[in-house]
DNA sequence: ATGACAACCTGTGGGC
DNA sequence: TGCCCACAGGTTGTCA
């Protein structure tokens, strides 16, 4: 589920609900995410008050006044505001009960998410990030001196998140056939002008899914409840063996790294 | 350093 | 209708 922009909507969605309250329990039915919550989740969030949510790549980071929840949504995690009296479902994992009779409820079926308290301002798992895909540093200037020699194709460059965050499987289709590029293309070997047109592309199709509300697949739900409408604007992804929206050709589906790459041999070079 | 791949899980959809 | 397999939005860790 959640790409960049879905976990943005995510953000935006909860963040009026959350500011300014107290946080009086947590729930946790289950803590056996991909790292276990630790004990000192509990023990440092109760009684702290949150001061605002921001995201960092694609992890949610809810400030307080006594250290920072961070949150992953994995493959298949959500996170809403709920009544707390509401009735807990299957894979509702966690609560954060706050002051005014309503929680923040994690939802996550495979469990590949995770959530961390963090006392500290920092934390490993943010060291070795590289630049937001929606700020000013990350150029096509600089996707090209990061790939010089570099030998992997240029869709695995781009979901490489030391490289840029934030670009998952979706939108890095998506990017490629907006820039006109093979994602089987070598990374070393795209030239200068071409990475500002994928940086361009990349900017774009993240910034349009933003507004759009994300983009649903199969459950996707925003933080509010609502889901995205992105999915129908969609060129490339899950589109194989339908026409090019551009040349009519039949898209082609190839595996990348595990994952499906889906492109117009016409129309990417 | 780079790159390929397994691993962590559950749910779903397609093929038979 | 039902069973089994392949695959799904992510990321880390390991090994060559």
């Amino acid at each position: 589920m959640p790409e960049l922009p879905e976990v943005e909507t995510t953000c935006r969605g909860i963040a009026p609900h959350i500011a300014d309250r107290k946080v009086v329990s947590v729930i946790i039915r289950e803590s056996r995410l991909r790292w276990p919550i630790s004990p000192e989740l509990e023990a440092g969030i109760t009684g702290a008050r949150v001061l605002g949510v921001r995201r960092r790549a694609k992890y949610i980071l809810m400030e307080t006044d006594c250290g920072t929840l961070m949150v992953h949504l994995g493959m298949s995690g959500s996170l809403r505001i709920m009544p707390a009296e509401a009735p807990a479902l299957f894979h509702d994992h966690v609560d954060i009960v706050l002051d005014d009779l309503r929680c923040l409820r994690y939802h996550d079926p495979r469990r590949f998410g995770s959530m961390h308290w963090l006392s500290e301002a920092s934390h490993p798992l943010l060291d070795h990030l590289g630049p937001e895909p929606l700020s000013t540093s990350f150029s096509g200037a600089y996707l090209y001196e990061r790939s010089r020699r570099r030998s992997t194709s240029v869709k695995q460059f781009i979901m490489d998140g030391k490289v840029v965050v934030g670009v998952g499987n979706i939108y890095a289709n998506e990017a490629l056939f907006l820039a006109g590029i093979h994602p089987k293309r070598a990374s070393g070997r795209v030239a200068a002008a071409r990475y500002e047109a994928l940086v361009g592309a990349i900017k774009d199709v993240l910034s349009s899914a933003i507004e759009q509300g994300g983009t649903t697949l199969r459950d996707f739900v925003g933080g509010d409840g609502q889901p995205g409408y992105f999915a129908q604007q969609l060129r490339v992804y899950g589109r194989q063996g339908r026409p090019c929206r551009v040349c009519q050709t039949a898209l082609k589906e190839v595996r990348q790294g595990g994952r499906s790459t889906v492109f117009c041999r016409v129309c990417q070079r």
